[in-house]
DNA sequence: CCTCGTAATATGAGTGCATCATAATACCTA
DNA sequence: TAGGTATTATGATGCACTCATATTACGAGG
C-alpha cells in the first residue's frame, strides 16, 4: 500500500518532467528496480499481490517480470526450497555448518564454507565468529566416528577478521583419542592466511549411554 | 518406478492372506507409511509422481493425503522454503542472539534464550554448542562499550547438553580491561543448573584503527 | 493539431496442480 | 451371493500462471 502510493506518486506527480520519452522509461525502470528489491525480500510475492504493491496492473506485473527475467511465484518459491533443501540435504542433513569435502573417519578433513552478507554484523562487515567457531566445531564433529558426538570444550583464537565473501577452508585433525574422547585442532584459512585456530574436545557416545545421563555434560 | 513394484508386489501378492480385513488395511497402512517416507524426503513430487511412484492411482494419493493431513506439494514447497527463509532471517537480523536484559555497560549483563527445535541435531535432540557459544558472545560484545568489538579469543566449557526447549540464561561480566582489550566472563544456566562456561578476549576498535588493519585479528 | 510509437492495460484461450463432491467399480469376506 | 471397504473415475471449480492478441492512454515530432 505505502510502495503502491509512493511509485504511483512518482508515475503521476507533474514534476520532473523529464524530457521526451526518458520520463517515462524513468519511471519504468524505477518500478523495475523496486520490483525486483521487493520480490528479494518476499520471493514469495504473487504477481497480484505485487501488482497492488507497485499500484500498476497485474499484466504489466508480467510484463515486468518477463523483461527481467524474474520466474513466476510458484518457480521462485521452489528455488528456493530447493536452494535451502539441497545444502542441507548434501551437507550430510543441515547438521554441518560448511561443505564437506574429503573427510576420513577419526582422522582429518576439510569443510569449505562460503561467507556472506547474511553472516556479518552489520556495522562492521565482518563475518561473526559463530560462523567459523561452527564451521570448525561441525567438522570436528565429523570426524568422530560416531552416531552421537557432544562437543565438551573449545579453546579457540580468531586470528584475523573475515570479511564477506571470503572463502574459508577448515582443516581438521584428530591428534588425540582416549576412550571416548577425542582431541581435534582445526585450522582456518582464507586467502590471505590463517583466519582462526580451535581445539575441540569431543565425546561420543552411544545410544546407550543416553544423552541426558551424561554426567559430564557437553553440547551437541 | 521401484517402489511401484514393490508396493504393487505387496499389495496384489497373493501370499500372507491375511485375515478379513486387516490384509488389506494393513497394505493400506503400509502404502501411507511409504507415501510419507517419499514426502519427507522429497517435498517437491506432485500427486501424480507420487502416484506413479506408489502405482496407485492419483485419487488414491489425494485421498491418502487428506488421510494423513498433509497438504498439497506446492504448500510443502512454500512451506519449506519458508522456514528457511525465516530462520535465515532471524540469524540475519538477529546481531545479537538472545534477548538482552540488564546490560550496564562495561560492566556486567544478562541475557535469555529460548532454546528451539531449530537449534539442535536431529539425531541427539541437543541443541548445538554454537549457538550457546553466540548468545555468550553476543553477550560479552554488547557489553564493551563501543561501536566496533571484535573477538579474539574464547576459552569455553560446555558442561552439560542442553535440550530443546530450555530457557538459557547468561550472566557476563567484565572481569579485566587494558587499553582496548577486555576479558569477559561468561557462564550459562539453565533450570538445571550452569551449561555453559567461557571467557571471551574481546577488542574494541575505534572506527579509525580500520578493521582491516587490525594486526592481532578478531573476529565479529 | 493530429498522428505515431511506446507503455500500460485488457481479453481470451490454454496449462498444471490442485480441491471438493459425487459416482462407479473392484475385491474381500462373512 | 450380498455387503462393505478400498480404489478409481468424472466433472466442476480455483488459483496462478503463460502466451498471443487486442485496445487504450499519452507524450512528443512532424
Amino acid at each position: 500500500m505505502q510502495g503502491a502510493s509512493r511509485l504511483k506518486e512518482e508515475l503521476t506527480n507533474p514534476s520532473n518532467p523529464q524530457r521526451s520519452t526518458s520520463g517515462v522509461k524513468r519511471s519504468r525502470e524505477l518500478r523495475h528496480a523496486l520490483l525486483q528489491r521487493k520480490i528479494q525480500d518476499n520471493p514469495f510475492l504473487t504477481d497480484s499481490e505485487i501488482a497492488s504493491i507497485l499500484g500498476v496492473s497485474i499484466h504489466t506485473v508480467r510484463l515486468d517480470r518477463l523483461a527481467l527475467g524474474i520466474p513466476d511465484s510458484r518457480e521462485r518459491t521452489r528455488m528456493v526450497a530447493e536452494k535451502v533443501f539441497s545444502t542441507v540435504r548434501s551437507i550430510r542433513s543441515e547438521e554441518v555448518v560448511g561443505e564437506l569435502v574429503d573427510v576420513v573417519l577419526g582422522k582429518s578433513g576439510v569443510s569449505i564454507l562460503e561467507t556472506t552478507q547474511d553472516m556479518t554484523l552489520e556495522r562492521t562487515g565482518v563475518v561473526r565468529g559463530h560462523y567459523i567457531f561452527a564451521q570448525a566445531d561441525s567438522l570436528a564433529m565429523a570426524l568422530v566416528d560416531s552416531d552421537v558426538v557432544l562437543t565438551g570444550l573449545a579453546n579457540i583464537k580468531f586470528k584475523r577478521p573475515v570479511k564477506a565473501g571470503e572463502k574459508l577452508i577448515c582443516k581438521a585433525e584428530v591428534i588425540r583419542k582416549k576412550g571416548n574422547k577425542y582431541v581435534v585442532l582445526a585450522t582456518t584459512r582464507s586467502t590471505s592466511g590463517q583466519v582462526f585456530r580451535g581445539k575441540f574436545v569431543l565425546a561420543s557416545l552411544e545410544d546407550s549411554a543416553g544423552v541426558g545421563s551424561a554426567k559430564e555434560g557437553f553440547s551437541g
